[in-house]
DNA sequence: TTCTCTAGTTATAGGTTCTAACTAAGGTGA
DNA sequence: TCACCTTAGTTAGAACCTATAACTAGAGAA
């Protein structure tokens, strides 16, 4: 009997089909979702191209919410290998050029396909359907960003913030959940602050609230980047 | 013949029903927003709920679209009178403490219901075409947030990063387009990015992001304000 | 009193998700 | 080889949704 998690070659012929046949349907899902947003997802349209009927569908997910969280955690993996894959190791350059190379990539991942970083981002996370799985592959961009950060100065804000009371518990709750390296709550913290930043433009940007004015969202990231890089 | 701006009293009772009924569609329209925000909104349950067949509401919005429309317009108008509200005029308050009252103001708005914010700065709702009206109202807060920096002295990166170059005349072009009073580009480049990490921490708190970290973002929002005073 | 305009009605078309019950065909074991 | 079982896909249909067309009843105005 073949392994479970081995890929779409080399499997009997049925669960090979059905693997195929999954991931045509969640590239036409993609498509549907880069065009018009998880709003746009229609099982039944998906069906039509596919040639089937609707409820063949259902064989593969029990309902449309089940193929939107599906997406939800392709979506979030695929943005932690693009992480992974752009940052470069410790050691292999210089801290400022990872952080560079980190905001870049968030920003190149999200801007390729506005409507997939807002469907991870930008509404409400269901909570009820999220698998464990889906939280683990959350995570992967952010440790990246513990290690780029573990090897900048600390800014003064960090170090004055976290020196007791309830946030440095909830920092150091936190990392420690996640496991991995040991992270300082003060890195956690930059962190934090680091990514809530960048995801406010990004955000703000993908949405369109840039266009009416005029500005040019890169040329501020570049401005919030070098602060940050500065300590700030 | 009476002004068409009045209020639905002293008005002739065809129009000041009318008014009451667009008063109480969408009332119920807010609260289905409330609950599930705008995907969850629905003019035949609406109707329902108001004894009326679906068709009925037709006459008063031309689709679907249009309602959400006013709903926008409407949570912006809201924005900004709440953020009016709330920050003292200029000489009533130091600097510090306008400042702190806008941020104040923005955190409350949004977290009192988290789907109206969500609807203004969340993913597009497909179809919805922002009519003039709207962006008039959503840069009154914007304004407010000049006029406040303006007081607080530019930190070194504003300065810098607006010394020539395309950023400064996107930022000058910008407030001017906009009229009103006339603002440095240290002060709006410093506004965008406070605007910016604002939102960042807002909507992901919004979404969730944070409820299964155990962190705050209370209080991240207070370590970003700290660090906006300081001019970073 | 009569006329007109409007808010609501019903009927209907076409879209969606999703369930139930049936069919056809491929894979498996005796 | 044959029978069985599992699975993918089918049709039918319920319960929603948006939206349009055509009709009706009643309020306001001439």
């Amino acid at each position: 009997m073949p392994e479970a998690a081995s890929p779409s070659s080399r499997r009997p012929p049925r669960a090979r089909y059905r693997e195929l046949t999954l991931r045509e349907i969640k590239d036409l899902a993609w498509e549907q979702v880069a065009e018009g947003g998880g709003a746009a997802l229609s099982l039944n349209s998906i069906a039509r191209r596919m040639g089937v009927t609707g409820p063949a569908l259902y064989r593969y997910f029990a309902n449309r919410d089940a193929l939107l969280t599906d997406l939800v955690c392709e979506g979030y993996r695929g943005l932690a290998e693009a992480v992974d894959v752009a940052v470069p190791e410790r050691g292999e350059a210089a801290p400022e050029l990872r952080l560079r190379a980190f905001v870049q990539a968030m920003w190149t991942w999200s801007t390729e396909m506005p409507h997939r970083y807002l469907l991870l981002f930008g509404a409400p996370v269901p909570g009820y359907a999220a698998p464990e799985d889906t939280f683990e592959q959350a995570f992967r961009p952010m440790a990246v960003l513990f290690d780029v950060l573990a090897e900048l100065p600390a800014g003064p804000a960090e170090t004055s913030a976290v020196s007791g009371g309830r946030l440095r518990d909830q920092l150091a709750g936190w990392v420690a959940d996640r496991g991995g390296a040991p992270v300082p709550p003060e890195v956690a913290l930059r962190a934090v602050r680091c990514w809530t930043r960048l995801h406010g433009l990004i955000s703000l940007a993908l949405v369109g609230q840039f266009t009416a004015t005029g500005v040019d969202p890169e040329a501020v990231l570049r401005v919030e980047l070098d602060a940050l890089l500065a300590g700030h």
